[in-house]
DNA sequence: GATGTCGATATAATTATTATACTTAGAAGA
DNA sequence: TCTTCTAAGTATAATAATTATATCGACATC
């Protein structure tokens, strides 16, 4: 088992259990790391445009809080998937990127989007 | 732009707002209907093993509790994604099972597993 | 001076999730 | 008969996550 499996190889072995080579289950503890109201989205807008300012997020976002938004960016610094840029000028500014470890998460809304294209109306 | 755009395509529009038809964000109304922490991995296990009964899935859950697996249940058979058949037998036995709609979120799973593959030791 | 900017932080109020106990109707065992 | 057990929930209260609102800091502009 490894990262080569086709999406016909994944189907087939689905029914059982699937592992990384050192036993661990390779879904259950992404989910978790992208678990939040607001981490996946946050992740899509930085697909679409990085860098971004804060409070560009923020727009984009529009009907989240600065609580969340910097939270949310916290964690997704600490698992490694956005950089933060500061630049020490008044007022400040700072800039949120994806990593190449963040920006590999692609694959996972382009099969959204595919769903989404199908059954959103 | 529809459901046919390859993985390629993707990567050169995601730069810019990529919309369905009727002109909505394909992604976002996605990853609000997967919303909350027990939804992704319930799925996830009734791709490994459909049908599955309440308490079958209790199990594979573990720390889960009765309140969050059936109203996750709920939401997830109100979205069209899961199968609720219930026996009338005593004691009760109802299973659950994954829709069509529901069997075609596999892609994304798919996804998340070749990043979990790449990234989790 | 007074006001505005931007990326936060602080606090309290509201939701979401968890922990615990309980319900149901009958089967099986004492 | 009477107690115990089962599976799929429901009810209630406690804890954690999210939201709403106000504020900070250092400087620029009015």
């Amino acid at each position: 088992m490894n990262q080569l499996m086709t999406y016909e190889e994944f189907q087939n072995r689905v029914g059982s259990v699937i592992l990384t080579e050192s036993g661990n289950c390779p879904v259950t503890p992404v989910v978790q790391m992208l678990q939040g109201k607001w981490k996946l989205q946050i992740i899509y807008e930085l697909c679409i445009q990085s860098p971004m300012r804060f409070g560009e997020l923020k727009k984009m976002l529009k009907p989240i809080t600065n609580t969340m938004l910097t939270n949310a960016l916290k964690e997704l610094e600490a698992d490694g998937l956005v950089h933060r840029e500061q630049y020490n000028e008044i007022p400040p500014r700072v800039e949120y990127s994806l990593t190449e470890k963040g920006r590999d998460l692609l694959p996972i809304f382009y099969a959204i989007s595919q769903w989404g294209m199908k059954y959103i109306p």
